[in-house]
DNA sequence: CGAGGGTTTGAAGTGCATCAAATAGTGTGG
DNA sequence: CCACACTATTTGATGCACTTCAAACCCTCG
């Protein structure tokens, strides 16, 4: 596939793009290039200048920021078909975070003029801005609250949960998408906490651990587990179809 | 005044409404009532079904969710001029949180489908709403962040920071807006420990308590104390103009 | 004055971080 | 295919921050 095969297909599918009609889209893929970007290395810099926002076609994407003592925040961790650096737009133009390949990425890059200028004049657009919004709103509710309430255990099982197919009742299989130090970062913990934690995880719920593969006879355990302290209840509905549930 | 002209006033004044034109602002008055509620009571539910949205005249309005287990997770505590539920139209008319009055509040209750309509021609508002949960989104970060990264004294320093006027080198006296229970919830710690890190940025950064007042000689010792484990500098721009700021 | 809330203080426990070291796992060149 | 180096992961020991439970104190208001 070509390049721009490659960027039209991804964008088309995003729902940020579903309701523009073929006009608009092509106009944001004419402009769009497609890069490629080396493990560990800087997309760009928080509080750097920003003039294009990004689609991750494949590979993982780390968002954080740091702070004056050195230490770092992750603030997320992406995969394929996700957007980043768009909010820009609403902060004079600078990047409120960092962001860095976790493995070799290819991501499309599309210029921060064309999504402003849309905005003014695309109402649709406009809205599913708002409404993606509103999900990334609700997910960081959410991990705000867990960070409150659940222990380092419960949060690994809640991320394991996000990562299944979420049906009750059901045996699981799970592959850690990226290596347990990353995972810890993303949940906010040590990486010898986040070992002791799964261990504890494995004793509680029954779960079993080989490597980065996580197997799980009834997922009811872990709901059960997990979810007691949190104020939504399993399916987590309205975020099942985004990385963050519970 | 009368209840129109509080309505009117108002809204009029919200940064959500500021594009709009006045027939615009008019349609959202007209349909809107003016209503009082005591302190301890409920406004709405989490969960349940969402018909209205408000905007805060007077008073203190407490956000929060209970899980399962009945802990409560506090999500904000806003003062007037706040609006608050409107974006469970991004939840399929469902609140994400409930709502209680912490002292008797006067309320301004809007309906949603008004909002709801509007967004779909009205790309002045759609885009204010837009900025302001980009705004939000911003905030819960540094929530997050802090929650991180912060210490239980620096979390009440940055706290009491954003409740100044926020000019460096100056003396301050700050009053606590509500009680030391509440604010200790709102930073997501227990009374005690609330009480305990008090006293110990008494000793760090020679600020005076008495009662619920706050004198300090100079703000540069508690910026410097707070601000240090933060990603943002002191000022935190594009922060200042809403309750979180560092 | 005395009851009852809010607030502080004390003592003990828990959870996570940190530092240090052991072990498992991975890839490399011989 | 093995030995070595290097990294990821686990385990142990200790410390700090916050929580929890309990009791004292303080303040306000009937």
């Amino acid at each position: 596939m070509s390049d721009a095969d490659i960027i039209h297909n991804t964008i088309k599918r995003l729902a940020l793009f579903a309701s523009c009609d073929d006009r608009t889209i092509s106009r944001f893929c004419e402009q769009s290039t497609l890069l490629s970007i080396d493990k560990g290395q800087n997309l760009f810099v928080h509080e750097e200048k920003a003039t294009r926002f990004f689609v991750i076609v494949k590979g993982w994407v780390k968002l954080f920021r740091e702070t004056l003592d050195g230490t770092q925040a992750i603030i997320d961790i992406l995969p394929e078909n996700n957007v980043f650096g768009e909010t820009s737009i609403f902060q004079d133009d600078i990047y409120d975070y960092s962001a860095e390949a976790i493995e070799t990425a290819q991501l499309i890059s599309i210029p921060l003029y064309l999504l402003k200028s849309e905005i003014d004049t695309n109402s649709k657009l406009t809205t599913a801005l708002l409404y993606e919004m509103a999900k990334t709103r609700r997910q960081q509710d959410r991990e705000l609250e867990h960070k409150n309430i659940q222990n380092a255990p419960q949060r690994i099982g809640c991320f394991l949960l996000r990562l299944s197919p979420q049906k009750m009742g059901e045996p699981l299989k799970i592959h850690l998408p990226y290596d347990k130090n990353l995972v810890a970062a993303r949940l906010g913990m040590q990486p010898e906490t986040f070992s002791r934690a799964l261990t504890k995880l494995k004793q509680e719920t029954g779960l079993e651990i080989k490597g980065s593969t996580v197997n799980l006879d009834n997922i009811n355990t872990l709901v059960g587990f997990s979810c007691a302290a949190c104020s939504s209840e399993f399916p987590c509905k309205d975020l099942k179809d985004k990385k963050t549930c519970c």
